[in-house]
DNA sequence: TAGATTGTTAATCGATTAACAATC
DNA sequence: TAGATTGTTAATCGATTAACAATC
């Protein structure tokens, strides 16, 4: 590392980052069980990976082991926290109230990993008003008033597809600087905005073609 | 392509994959504006990519076009439909009628991509026999034998997390071939069982990383 | 000490990008 | 015809994997 870098962080490379949480989760596991130190040997056998990738990914997250011994359990735990930005929590608001808003309105344990809606928006009369979590609906009307008097960062996007762009929109005019979106389109955004996907379409691609290639190689 | 090729359709990667569905929808919306013919370039624009990344996409999907015209819009739809199995409906039982669980229940758009849900399952006895989106609400117990009796290849699992490996196992026991998981955590499978994730905190952990580099870089 | 395990450097592989040829 | 655009082959880049050194 130069002396000459300011930024003595690389940043962390996104399949990287895919997998931390799941580490994470393991390891919560794992702590729960009182074992205090394990091995990338180890992890990689409970994770169906192999012990060069755990090593990799820890590495870049800034974990160190000790030879022989392994990783400190409770040491990588808080260091994947910091890496993910666990402790660092973000607010949002969520637009579309509909089956899938709702249940992310109900997550509560988003909170835990850096996330908290703390108001939710939609059209529909019947539901403006309501709460859901335990957190308001709002008329959408409202919320480029509200994004820019709460100075909120972070929007979702859980409308039916043809509205995601307008919504978009809206929610960069309001100052909105990322967007975690679950509609299956892509948002056209300037570069300075940050678009996050969650693609059950194309999750599903995957999927069906896995599955349709096996049975091809069936017959 | 050798003539010894029994196969010669050649498995199509999966970032390639993982773009297709957002191309076909984008198209879906191109064919409605009644526009026949659309150039790579063209569609690289609206989908801030660039040319030849979608060539090598629509390539990779089978589509052909003709030089200085671009692609037949409603071929290319065709193409994608092929390629992504839309044509070629799998039925699907979920487990883990939560809210997230209700919420894809609702999704009748997956039955146009090739996914039917047609019951899902849930051990909490207030829910049993209730109807979500139409599909009925069963005792979990019963998952085994309905899997067995119906054959149903796909599996899709909405439990809590701590549940998500114990469901995984009773579907795999079943006979299941395919996972959808939407848990956060790894799920030991055989190598012949396919588990595509839909993983939520990986990425937020994705989207929370970015915002923390913008926000630092802004000091 | 010996051996297990991390740490580090190099090699491989595959996706992306670029360059150029073919063609309508 | 000329030029736009696809098709194809080559180069680049980055993630993964492998090899080996360091160390507890």
């Amino acid at each position: 590392m130069s002396p000459y870098d300011s930024n003595d962080k690389k940043a962390i490379a996104v399949p990287t980052l895919r997998r931390l949480p799941v580490y994470y989760y393991y390891l919560k596991g794992i702590e729960k069980s009182g074992r205090p130190f394990i091995s990338c040997s180890h992890i990689a056998q409970d994770m169906n990976t192999t012990p060069i990738q755990v090593r990799k990914d820890l590495e870049a997250a800034g974990a160190e082991g000790k030879p022989k011994v392994g990783y400190s359990v409770s040491a990588l735990i808080c260091i994947l926290e910091n890496a993910l930005g666990y402790q660092n929590t973000h607010e949002a608001f969520l637009v579309g109230a509909g089956n899938l808003g709702r249940a992310l309105l109900g997550y509560t344990v988003f909170e835990e990993y850096g996330l908290k809606i703390i108001a939710a928006f939609d059209n529909n009369p019947s539901l403006i008003g309501t709460e859901v979590g335990g957190k308001p609906v709002l008329d959408v009307a409202r919320l480029d008033d509200l994004v820019r008097r709460m100075n909120v960062k972070i929007g979702i996007i859980t409308v039916p597809y043809e509205h995601t762009q307008q919504t978009a929109d809206s929610m960069i005019a309001a100052g909105i600087k990322a967007i975690w979106n679950f509609a299956p389109v892509h948002i056209k955004a300037p570069e300075n905005i940050i678009v996050q996907n969650v693609n059950m379409a194309s999750s599903l691609a995957v999927l069906s073609n896995k599955l349709n290639e096996m049975e091809r190689e069936e017959n």
